[in-house]
DNA sequence: AGCAGAGTTCAATTTTTATTGAACTCTTAC
DNA sequence: GTAAGAGTTCAATAAAAATTGAACTCTGCT
């Protein structure tokens, strides 16, 4: 259970205590959903956020690369994690955390875990087929049961997410 | 969705083809779940086995070191998602796979989630006691609120564990 | 008690993943 | 139309995580 370090230490006293801690509990967040901590400093440094960030923002004020903001910033924007919105420089895009928890997880669960279990799906397939053409009929069956019991667990896997989206949202 | 490499394209023809790819279906399945894939080879061996396996087996047949196989048996066993049952050699330990999905999920949200919703948590005490001692009335107005949605979501997270683990399980 | 070997531990190493930074494209204000 | 700069891309690099292997401990048999 080890903290995560973050890049908010630099020279310039840009982030309050609080809003330090706050940014490290969203980095801590998202490796436990299994993506990078800049996307967790992203989202953490618009929760703390009066005012909608542009991407400049980021760069200066997390000490992070151009990339990483882009690529962070997008992540977020596929999962709906976050607003555009109207800023001071109509150049620039801004952004602001979307904080309702419904479309969070919807989005997670549509970007991230729908497509691992359709891929999962598709490989079972193909195991079945596999399991098919063994010869010897023992093993064949023995194959066959463990692999149905696999496809139930997947199926189980596909009617749960709505449930814990309905549960979770709102 | 890139696909996991695994060690068993050596020499010595010990896997079938429906056995490798098995084996490969749990590497994938606990990448997604965040744990390395020796854990999911070593669970993926013992669920294509009929008869029960030990860590030598593992390290003969997976081609993994003693060392691996020594943890990832531990934390299968932490997780419940083995038995430990007799087998032919006195002196070893032998495992076989545990099938029943309500405990395999009840032990990785045991072990993997609730540890970390907790820890959340006492950050999140943290987090408030910072805020209360803000002295700006309305910047601290702003990041209690925040808080409070924050503290929602946690909450929501600990009560939808129960739903899931019943609508997983059996 | 002493030995054989099963199982563990952890520093060193390899492998994987995230981040950087420089070159690129795309906008838009003039 | 073009120049300034916002945003993207991706090969190179840095950081993090998994794996190895050798030295260790523990167990039970004689």
């Amino acid at each position: 259970m080890s903290e995560v370090r973050t890049n908010l230490e630099g020279g310039v006293k840009v982030f309050t205590e609080l809003e330090r801690a706050t940014i490290a509990y969203f980095c801590d967040g998202v490796k436990v959903l299994g993506l990078p901590k800049s996307v967790g400093e992203v989202y953490g440094y618009l929760f703390v956020s009066k005012e909608p960030r542009s991407q400049a923002d980021f760069v200066e004020k997390l000490g992070i690369s151009k990339g990483t903001a882009s690529q962070s910033l997008n992540l977020l924007k596929v999962l709906g994690a976050l607003n555009e919105v109207p800023g001071p420089d109509s150049r620039r895009t801004y952004f602001e955390a979307n904080l309702n928890l419904k479309q969070l997880v919807g989005g997670f669960i549509r970007n991230q875990i729908r497509p691992h279990l359709r891929s999962g799906e598709a490989k079972l397939d193909h195991l079945q087929t596999l399991a098919e053409s063994e010869t010897d009929e023992e093993t064949r069956v023995f194959h066959q049961d463990r692999l149905d019991k696999l496809e139930r667990w997947s199926r189980r896997g596909q009617t749960v997410l709505p449930i814990l989206q309905r549960f979770l949202g709102e």
